[in-house]
DNA sequence: CGCCACTCCTTTTTT
DNA sequence: AGGAGTGGCG
């Protein structure tokens, strides 16, 4: 067992008097360890496996916990219970799928939910009212309000400007968002924890056998935690022991409905709880932690954190600015190359972004230079078009009632646009005896290539990885043609044949990939690889690297831009570098590129606000080293030679 | 009914 | 720069 210091070995071992715990583990403290080392102590102690359950954030959280407790307690480790809270959530349901009338249904991800209310939306909108509230924005509403437990009226009329009769018709395209879905068997993220929230309010029996299923409940990352998940929490803590690791200074999940005071108020929301305080840091050297506490201390808010390591002194953290973004992705790589030829590995690298879309430019240079990565977070490998394309006509064949899919897969095909579609959405619901195929033969007269589609994703629907190839094959001229770079796609369709492999039929494929979504180089590659990690601050949370790239650190990023003005969310965003700051084991260096490259998308916003409340404006000298590099750097050696233009003039 | 050309807006973060 | 939504034409 790994050695435990005194606070963590009281966490690992407590036995009460306290019910339920809390434990507040600051960034680096051994939040995870103490996770492990707690469940290992007790399925040691007599505890059955099968009355444990822990719940994480994320799934490669999941993945990770679980990984750990294989090695700490061998295969009994199979009879956990160990997920995310979606995924524990949609695993019940599944188990009693006629109560929760999810017999035949499809899970859908956020573009598909967003897709459904555009249709709802556009009922319900005149083609002129461009101010009216966009698709999106209604979903992210309507989503937001659901994990806060609240109705959609309420929410909005606290929350937005919206005139009264705007309220009533956001609200009256969520209820037929929440038909179309209801109709067409179709369950959304949400509905998977408001599913269970519901039918355990409704249903003693159900309540009662799932209390007595745990005797213990663990939940890593609380304070990211939202009402319908505490909701949860507090339906099954009785009789089980609640048993909870947070830090309030990483909750960066606001936008989903996480309140990190929740965890101040643990005791006060738990009774019987117990709070503990893991203060010791492991992870990073006392220069790395002098600026995360420099960052933490100039807040408003009260953390009450100061992060001491315990591995002692190091090298000081970098700020280096650079005059250009591609001078900073080509310094990066370089940095990276020299590294490695003085025999680092790859994989001992983090490079952190705040957000996925701005991590291209790094990403191209990693490319040029030949240094293999994996990117984690932002748009999945699962949203490309081409994908989705695919997964379509895989979706429709076990779903007839799948619009979404349908639509998608028939309106590929030439001559076919959303007038036909439509057609054989309405026949295919409107005669559920006949087969799809039938249908799709009567319907789209002459069309065998189209029926032939469907053919082959349901003749092979026990063997994905099959059904995936066979699907790909026949699409792949029409995909060809549609999309330009057809080669590199095409790679990621023999990827996801591959992915295929493991499950054992379509659904059970398409479903998990819903759930998990797996960004491209992610699934490429697997993690014994030794690779740089590229990572947006928000996956990265949970994890740490020996030498970590903070990049495009600039203004405009520390707070984003979009979240000036409102305090609470520039708080967060202050908290986000925070975790991307203590992710650093040895190394920490910030990298910003000068202003001088102008952003092509000039919001009025962004040029305004520039600046302003910058978190690292004022970064002390004495806690890191400020360098200015790369000037002109994207310059030819050649162009000083433009200067002599206007003086030479013969 | 489908296709194409045009305009407008975008990218914060994720289960 | 590119994708989504819109409107007019074949």
């Amino acid at each position: 067992m790994a050695s435990l210091n005194a606070e963590q070995r009281l966490a690992v071992e407590y036995a009460g008097p306290a019910r339920h715990l809390l434990v507040l583990a600051g960034a680096g403290t051994g939040k995870t360890t103490t996770l492990v080392q707690r469940v290992a102590h007790l399925v040691r102690g007599g505890t059955k496996p099968e009355r444990i359950l822990l719940l994480t954030f994320s799934r490669r959280a999941a993945k990770e916990m679980r990984g750990r407790l294989a090695a700490a307690l061998g295969p009994v480790t199979d009879r956990l219970t160990i997920g995310t809270f979606h995924s524990f959530c949609w695993e019940v349901i599944s188990r009693i799928p006629k109560t929760f009338g999810v017999q035949a249904a499809t899970v859908i991800d956020r573009d598909d939910a967003t897709s459904l209310f555009t249709l709802a939306r556009s009922e319900r909108v005149e083609k002129g009212e461009r101010d009216f509230p966009k698709a999106a924005q209604i979903a992210d509403w309507h989503s937001y309000a659901r994990n806060c437990l609240l109705p959609l009226d309420a929410y909005l009329e606290k929350f937005t400007e919206l005139p009264a009769d705007w309220v009533r018709r956001v609200v009256a395209i969520a209820e037929a968002y929440t038909a179309k879905k209801r109709e067409r068997h179709y369950i959304d993220y949400d509905d998977m924890l408001e599913l269970l929230v519901r039918g355990l309010e409704k249903s003693t029996a159900l309540r009662t056998q799932m209390q007595a299923l745990y005797q213990h409940i663990l939940v890593d990352e609380m304070q990211d935690t939202n009402p319908v998940q505490w909701r949860l929490l507090d339906l099954l803590r009785e009789p089980a022991q609640l048993y909870c690791v947070g830090d309030d200074a990483q909750s960066i999940y606001a936008f989903r409905g996480a309140d990190f005071r929740n965890v101040h108020a643990f005791g006060e929301r738990v009774p019987g709880a117990a709070v503990l305080k893991l203060t010791e840091n492991y992870r990073s050297t006392q220069e790395i932690l002098d600026v995360s506490n420099w960052l933490l201390a100039r807040s408003p808010l009260n953390y009450e954190k100061e992060l001491r390591a315990a591995r002692g002194r190091g090298v000081r953290p970098r700020l280096i600015d650079f005059a250009s973004k591609f001078d900073e992705a080509a310094w990066l790589a370089n940095d990276l190359r020299v590294r490695h030829e003085a025999g680092a590995g790859w994989r001992e690298h983090m490079i952190l972004v705040r957000t996925a879309w701005s991590a291209k430019g790094i990403e191209a240079a990693l490319v040029e230079a030949d240094i293999p990565y994996t990117f984690i977070g932002g748009t999945s490998f699962l949203q490309a078009a081409h994908v989705k394309d695919v997964l379509a006509l895989l979706r429709a064949s076990f779903n007839r009632l799948d619009e979404l899919a349908w639509v998608r897969y028939l309106t590929l095909w030439p001559k076919v646009g959303d007038g036909s579609a439509g057609k054989v959405v309405r026949a295919l619901a409107a005669q559920p005896d006949t087969s799809m195929f039938d249908v799709l033969q009567k319907t789209l007269k002459n069309r065998e290539e189209i029926a032939e589609g469907l053919h082959l994703a349901t003749a092979l629907a026990a063997n994905p990885q099959a059904a995936v190839g066979a699907v790909c094959g026949h699409l792949e001229p029409l995909l060809a043609s549609r999309y330009d770079r057809w080669e590199a796609r095409k790679s990621d369709l023999r990827l996801l044949a591959q992915l295929a492999e493991k499950y054992s039929s379509v659904r059970e494929f398409v479903e998990t990939f819903t759930l998990d979504p797996v960004s491209n180089s992610e699934a490429a590659r697997s993690s014994e690889d030794d690779t740089v990690t590229l990572i947006t601050v928000h996956s990265a949370k949970g994890t740490e690297a020996p030498v970590c790239y903070v990049a495009q650190a600039q203004a405009g990023m520390y707070p984003h831009t979009r979240s000036l003005g409102d305090l609470d969310r520039e708080e967060e965003e202050r908290r986000i570098l925070y975790v991307a700051l203590t992710r650093a084991q040895n190394e920490l260096i910030l990298t910003r590129a000068g202003d001088e490259v102008v952003n092509i998308f000039q919001f009025g916003s962004t040029a305004r606000a520039l600046g302003e409340g910058y978190f690292l404006e004022e970064l002390p000298a004495d806690i890191a080293d400020v360098t200015h590099m790369g000037f002109g750097g994207t310059r030819n050696a050649l162009d000083s030679l433009r200067e002599l233009d206007d003086e030479l003039g013969w």
